[in-house]
DNA sequence: AAAGGTATGTTGTAATTACAACAAAAGGAG
DNA sequence: CTCCTTTTGTTGTAATTACAACATACCTTT
């Protein structure tokens, strides 16, 4: 899949170029003319800070967004994977990258330059409006997801937010058992918590009764 | 200021409708034809988990952007004034509002429902496209600001929590001394920590040579 | 100026958390 | 299968926080 060549078709598939033709696409990619990159597992895409002038659309991979604080604890703000698009905020406005981005494994990432956008939107030609409105929604998307990462974090204790995660997770699924997509750690730092700390407030739920889990595999009990 | 008029003059100012001429903003007010309401201190403008298809622009006044947990904890998101958009990624996305907004005093807001925007979007009407790329842009502004909090909010203690969001004030201010935006309750709600214990925190960073503070009124010393 | 209401600071205590160090389990590579 | 690495769970301790109750300061209204 590195090194795929990126067509119309696969482009078709994502939110980002919904409802456009074949052609629009074309059209589209002509006038944006973005640029491919791709990262191996581990390397950073974007580094909070640093100028931020370009969004991503992620076409293969997954990438973890997250700001380091000077203490070096991590707080995870998304993971992603195909077809996402991130990076839209900090481009458009102005001021550097206000998160970073890393590879979780081999990534290949469009980047879409935000001059070129702003152009394309005004433009005349009839696939920026498609485009400009596909944007639109995707940072919908991005704004809700975020939205939902701070309704958990604000709880007051590890065990509020764990719960307030994981019947979000169970409600998502429409089951009450459920995997997330998280390992202990990227958990922790999504809830902006102790791992450690964390893990041992997941084991007394569990001796209370009101879940089971296994790695990344959930029931609530109740 | 209540019940006055909203002139496309008065819009020019505003974000929204940046760099387009009185007439291709009348020309967007017609095909928008945005709903106008007014609001008294302490009402609610949105309420989360409520259905969401149109989003507000605050033509005066001030609004508290919030979610609250079902323990009665308080996360305020933001707190915003004139000129702002808010609800766009919630209207602009499936699913109901996913923060709750209320007016922190008279607040005039116009509200523009997500299907005439998109319609609007995608027309082939010149100013839907000025209109498009502005709303696209308030949308990567309120971004940024979601993800100062989710900064400030990540560290692990109060401490941090408190000096992390007043350094970014500072910085902000591009001075040592400055006055912050919120009231105690609402500096703790929107770290999302306790009050009084911030308040002891807070005390401490004075006593320890840190920081001065009245009020909202705040000198970093080092 | 007085009074009432609101906002803020203080304190003590119980609960929770961070942190560090370690043990156990799981997964991958050879 | 075995070794090695990574992930996850456990435990003890010191630090931090939530919570409640109260004192003080501030502001507004009359």
């Amino acid at each position: 899949m590195p090194g795929m060549e990126i067509t119309a078709e696969k482009l078709l598939s994502c939110p980002l170029f919904k409802g456009m033709t074949a052609e629009s696409v074309n059209e589209a990619l002509r006038f944006l003319s973005p640029r491919r990159a791709e990262y191996g597992r581990g390397e950073y895409i974007q580094i909070r800070g640093e100028p931020a002038s370009a969004f991503g659309l992620i076409v293969y991979g997954r990438v973890a967004l997250f700001c380091d604080d000077n203490s070096g604890d991590r707080n995870l703000v998304a993971l992603i994977g195909e077809d996402r698009v991130f990076g839209e905020g900090a481009a458009l406005s102005p001021g550097g990258a206000d998160i970073s981005a890393v590879a979780e494994e081999k990534t290949g990432v469009l980047w879409f330059s935000a001059s070129a956008v702003k152009e394309f939107t005004v433009s005349d030609i009839t696939s920026g409006r498609s485009f400009a409105l596909n944007l639109l929604c995707a940072a919908a998307v991005n704004r809700r997801e975020t939205a939902e990462k701070i309704a958990h974090m604000g709880r007051r204790t590890t065990k509020e937010k764990l719960l307030s995660y994981l019947y979000a997770q169970s409600r998502k699924c429409g089951s009450a058992e459920f995997d997330i997509p998280f390992s202990r750690q990227q958990l922790a730092d999504y809830l902006a918590v102790e791992r450690s700390a964390m893990s041992a407030v997941l084991s007394g739920l569990v001796r209370e009764g009101v879940i089971r889990c296994r790695r990344s595999h959930f029931t609530l009990l109740r």
